[in-house]
DNA sequence: TGCGTAATATATCTGGCAGATATATAGTCG
DNA sequence: CGACTATATATCTGCCAGATATATTACGCA
């Protein structure tokens, strides 16, 4: 048995909030659990037809209300499997791919505005990450719900990495390039 | 088109060190760089194939010594290739899935000593990582070779999220489980 | 000497998944 | 009324991990 679809229990968890269509699906994780969790449409359509088969989530159509569109509700049987699944032992934390660091690793063989560049553009994405987690954070805390501790949980979880990510760049940056004006990208550093 | 395969570069990168076989690539790969990169079998075979069909690479095969097998040695135009792609831009900052963010996310199904052996086996297995890396920081200090301070900068990478992840695994520890005996994992915390 | 086991070595298959692409309709703004 | 954007569903390609299959060599141990 290869690693198991974890697609099936994002839908379920979410579709626990309410009843939604594949793209509200798609919107809905993209914009919550959007910075530790994604799902395509490629995967969310078949997802929802196994999900159906299973008797997991069953199908709304909705004819009348502008265009046609189906939702999906989770029943009893898919809130089961989504507990079930919630208990079981978190798999392989199996280390990411890492582009940049694999960059880094052979970065001797690379122009030293080169290598600015790719720290540059990291920073620049890590911080524009910590400002919107910032914002998602001040939304959930002012926001209380039963769910409310958990989801700053993960807000914060993100908040951490980035932010031991932009010291680590930091560091990086003044360890392995030698001072000199040019090297940050487009808006300069403090 | 779909994102560009990885493999290949990381695999050109790995044979500047030295010609080797696909078994051999893959034990370097793990022993190396595997805390932030990953190859298959059944990525590397394909790929070497590719990468000889495309000169790239040269295969020597070794019949006498002990069993045949086949090394790989890159050759000048794939030193080429391997400089091109290591300054091109790095693509996506992809969230990773994290399946622990998942779990969280909908902790509030969860009975509080099931999401205690979670936090804990995540922090056991960040400080067994922690340790490890520690281990080989101290090996590539000792070593001083004109790749060093990019290899100390990548392992240290690895220190600073495994760092931040036990601060946030004892925050979150703390905030979500009421204070209590037995929550912690096979070897309690200090 | 022989047996089991681990390491070396090569290869293939399944299934998860992202990203791109195709297609169509509904609402909005000018 | 035309352009653009959001909603909505679906499929295809290709990357990739993990599992599995199959030999051969080396080594410890009895």
């Amino acid at each position: 048995m290869a690693r198991s679809s974890k697609t099936r229990f994002a839908v379920l968890g979410m579709l626990t909030l309410r009843p939604m269509s594949g793209y509200e699906l798609r919107e809905e994780i993209a914009g919550s659990i959007g910075y530790f969790w994604s799902e395509s449409f490629g995967q969310l359509y078949p997802t929802l037809r196994v999900l159906e088969a299973d008797g997991l989530v069953i199908p709304e159509r909705h004819a009348g209300e502008g265009r046609g569109r189906t939702t999906f509700a989770i029943t009893r049987a898919g809130r089961d499997a989504l507990v079930d699944w919630l208990g079981t032992e978190v798999e392989s934390l199996t280390p990411d791919r890492n582009e940049l660091l694999l960059k880094l690793f052979f970065a001797r063989r690379l122009a030293p505005q080169t290598l600015g560049a790719h720290l540059s553009h990291h920073r620049e994405a890590l911080e524009a990450q910590h400002e919107q987690y910032l914002r998602v954070e001040a939304a959930v805390a002012a926001d209380r719900s039963p769910d409310q501790p958990f989801w700053l949980a993960t807000i914060r979880y993100g908040l951490a990495m980035t932010e031991a990510g932009l010291a680590w760049n930091r560091a990086t940056t003044s360890t392995l390039l030698p001072d000199r004006e040019g090297q940050h990208g487009s808006h300069p550093a403090s």
